[in-house]
RNA sequence: GGCGCCGUACCCAAGUGGCUAAGGGAGCAGUCUGCAAAACUGCGAUUCAGCGGUUCGAACCCGCUCGGCGCCUCCA
């Protein structure tokens, strides 16, 4: 089967077929690194994250390439304000960067490249571009003559006149056409530059990707992506240089992610509606992997094109969906004591049927809502044969393929136990051994637990159920739930 | 003003011309259980914002209306 995937360019799901067989080049728009990131820049990494894996998964081998904005005015800005130099602004964020990414489970692309250490590439490319006649230079500045590429607007399905009808922002009345663009600014007194044949300065925004992308990938490749705010201007006008300077296609498709919203309304900085990544982690009453899974799983559950509204209550459905999962891979660990012959329950049947459900969705531009649909039906299925009681062998097999198809999502793959064991919040450190306390309720060591829950079960064969009653008050206090089960054993989690 | 997206049950969310409109959560009832939890079973949209139209047939296509949002300015 082949995949399927929406393109921004004919605004219509194209069916994928890569440059080179067996390859996909992707590059994908990263962040200006000025301060923390927040949900719609997690939203467009996991978006990317899972089409990385999936095609992986179909047996692609992947060039990931997601870059940094190393060199802006909000950048120069920031470490105006803090009056530190602005490299530390951008390598601070940098940081804080790849910390959040992280915490998120978001695997490294191939490549990240910095736009400062790209800046040959790009000095080459606004030098083409002059020269080709496409570009001018205005004292110190150069711009982008949009005029001078007739497809402009293709992308964005926008026309060139009703665009300066709409203009809102102040004309500089220099520039031939409103709508050209910079590629080169003049450094002011005091900013940093870098030498060039129009004197000192800096890139403009749009060159550096197009310098970037077709530094690493050459000039045509197979997908370029980002958060659909991307699509105007800024991968108009990446595709007017890079399309003008090399003279061929650039990216082939154009991948564009929903927004994250908060009632309704485009989570923003502007609009100050934001959570930051860290916040979330933050504030969360579960240890950082398991909040990093709820997060995952509810970006997930939504389309990556649509829009995603964000909330608590969003996230705490995300957490009960996946309990249910990591209940269900609980009771595939434990030992079924069933013979292979007593257990020999049809499983492959109606695994099959999910294996089917869940690639069909993804091929079809990669519709995760379906395909944890089809995840769910499977649990439910499982859940019934483990009933009927299935070989330790099937369940082994079972639990195997389950985390392979999960990984794809880049869910499921923790440790029952690590998902269960409820840590504190404000980022405190963890430990397997003692819970710290929650709400004021002192931690308690897994032995101690483990002790409570001996005596209880002693108790429970003497038939002392008052004695069993009260130990299972005492740990439920603690914050601990037991579920015993039909063999005397009992399973507990904090 | 221009361009575009969305409106499916209490909540989230697939489905975009034809079998009973996926799935999850919540709720209620039941099975099981010393109690409980978990799991399982059953119940829940004669209907897809509204109104017209096209069609043998529409939630899906077309038009209009209402409501929400986005881009056109830095934005993932």
């Amino acid at each position: 089967m082949s995949i399927v995937l929406y393109n921004t360019q004919t605004k219509k799901k194209d069916v994928f077929v890569p440059l080179i067989l067996g390859q996909v080049s992707m590059y994908v728009c990263g962040v200006t690194v000025y301060d923390d990131c927040h949900l719609g820049h997690a939203r467009s990494a996991l978006t990317f994250d899972m089409i990385r894996r999936y095609f992986e998964f179909a047996g692609y081998k992947v060039k990931y390439v997601r870059n940094f904005t190393d060199i802006d005015d909000k950048i120069l800005n920031r470490a105006k304000q803090e009056d530190v130099p602005w490299q530390e602004i951008s390598d601070r964020y940098i940081q804080n960067f790849h910390r959040d990414m992280g915490a998120l489970g978001i695997r490294k692309p191939s490549a990240e490249p910095r736009a400062t250490d790209h800046m040959q590439d790009i000095l080459h490319m606004i030098d083409g571009l002059v020269h080709k006649g496409v570009a001018y230079q205005l004292k110190g500045d150069v711009y982008f003559s949009v005029k001078k590429f007739s497809p402009y607007g293709k992308l964005s399905g926008k026309k060139l006149e009703e665009l300066q009808a709409g203009a809102r922002i102040e004309v500089d009345t220099r520039k031939q056409d409103p709508m050209d663009f910079a590629l080169w600014k003049t450094a002011k007194l005091g900013e940093p530059g870098w030498d060039s044949p129009w004197g000192k300065g800096r890139p403009g925004w749009h060159i550096e990707c197009s310098a970037m992308s077709v530094a690493e990938l050459g000039p045509t490749f197979d997908i370029h992506g980002g958060g659909k705010d991307l699509i105007f201007p800024h991968h108009e006008n990446e595709i007017a240089q890079s399309c003008a300077y090399t003279g061929k296609e650039f990216a082939r498709f154009w991948v564009h992610n929903g927004f994250v919203t908060v009632d309704k309304e485009k989570m923003s900085k502007s609009l100050g509606n934001f959570f930051t990544i860290r916040e979330i982690f933050d504030k969360s009453p579960h240890s950082e992997p398991v909040t990093a899974e709820c997060l995952r799983y509810l970006f997930l559950s939504t389309h990556y094109r649509s829009d995603l509204s964000f909330s608590d209550h969003s996230i705490n459905e995300a957490k009960t969906a996946l309990d249910n999962f990591y209940g269900l891979f609980q009771r595939l660990e434990e030992s079924s004591s069933k013979s292979e012959v007593e257990g020999a329950q049809d499983w492959e049947t109606p695994f099959k049927d999910f294996t089917e459900k869940f690639t069909l969705a993804m091929d079809d531009d990669f519709n995760t809502p379906k395909a944890l649909g089809a995840f769910n039906e499977i649990r439910g299925t499982i859940n019934k044969l483990l009933g009927k009681g299935l070989s330790d062998n099937s369940q082994k097999t079972i639990l195997e393929t389950l985390k392979a198809y999960g990984e794809t999502l880049g869910l499921f793959q923790m440790t029952v136990s690590k998902w269960n064991s409820i840590v504190v919040s404000l980022g405190m450190a963890k430990s397997e051994e003692t819970a710290l306390p929650v709400n004021g309720i002192v931690g308690t060591t897994d032995k101690w637990i483990e002790e409570k829950i001996r005596l209880r079960n002693e108790a429970r064969a003497q038939k002392d159920f008052s004695t069993a009653d009260t130990l299972r008050k005492e740990l439920a206090e603690k914050g601990i739930i037991l579920e015993d089960r039909p063999d005397g054993t009992t399973r507990w989690k904090r």
